[in-house]
DNA sequence: CATTTTTATGTAATCAATTACGTAAGTAGT
DNA sequence: ACTACTTACGTAATTGATTACATAAAAATG
């Protein structure tokens, strides 16, 4: 038990990011691997692309839970490699809708067989684990989300006892 | 269940992030209601220097589990805010000690009221949970440091069906 | 003791997200 | 139709970490 382990939840910010780089270096090696030009950060935005087959960009950056220049950045990323275009929404002259190109569609299976394989192998990781970390972030962040921490920061210690 | 949850652990990255940037924000404003000058950032470095009394960047770096550019930065920080100090290690002239300061010294008792606070509140918001984050999180830090990812994947896929 | 390797620190550039701020387009109230 | 408000997008600056690189001191090797 290291130090920040004992410090429990004071302190799990870098923990939880550094564990995230590892997750997201794993996938880059993993297409680098298969010889396929792809990026990890690129896969929300780019399945859920795949899914809704044209989204505006704040539609997109709520259903993934990012900020809306985090969605612009990486379209335009995207966009450079070719694999998603964009084009101003009719109805609505503010919103500019995303869609994949026809290069991105192409690329679709390639990226499908992959992300299966990667899927399955995170599964079998997941399962193994006592604790799931998926479902203890999600538990997490709801409980975050519900009422503020220094809202319940008070509750918990009663009227501020200075 | 938003496509993320769905999509597990090939993208929870910025939802990692996400989480702790609540967290840190959360410390942050506990910290100012109590009109304390005090960063969560700063903690994990101040509390070891609590413990360790005196210590080298290298040895902080390893037991934060940070590189060591990330504690200069922070211990620059906190030099500035007068709260520790540094000197030139005699036994050894490539070291730098860190050492909590006189001042540092004397803002102890007062954040150490407030740790206790956020430690009791915390460790409340984590037994609540069905799935504790912390052991989750240990959990696949371990599982992915044991062996890298690529590595596991090609065992798991069998040869490189290509 | 000279040479090579390793360790400790520092600096710069980069990364992936954020916040803060600005503008233009739609929407509602009057 | 006018004004105020809200929504969608874009850009710039910031954040908090990283990697890559450089230097100096110590340790190991011959």
């Amino acid at each position: 038990m290291d130090l920040i382990s004992e410090l429990g939840p004071l302190a799990f910010g870098s923990r939880l990011k550094r564990l995230s780089d590892m997750v997201m270096k794993g996938g880059q090696e993993v297409y680098r691997h298969y010889g396929v030009d792809f990026e990890p950060k690129w896969f929300t935005l780019f399945y859920f692309l795949v899914q809704r087959e044209e989204a505006g960009i704040m539609e997109i950056a709520e259903n993934l839970k990012v900020t809306h220049p985090a969605i612009i950045q990486t379209a335009k990323e995207l966009e450079k490699k070719g694999l998603i275009t964009s084009k101003k929404c009719a109805e609505d002259a503010r919103k500019r809708n995303l869609q994949i190109s026809k290069k991105g569609k192409e690329l679709l299976p390639t990226l499908q067989k992959i992300w299966e394989e990667i899927r399955l192998m995170n599964k079998e990781i997941i399962d193994k684990q006592e604790h799931n970390l998926l479902s203890a972030i999600k538990e997490m962040e709801d409980t975050w989300l519900e009422k503020s921490y220094l809202q319940r920061f008070i509750e918990f210690h009663g009227t501020t006892a200075k």
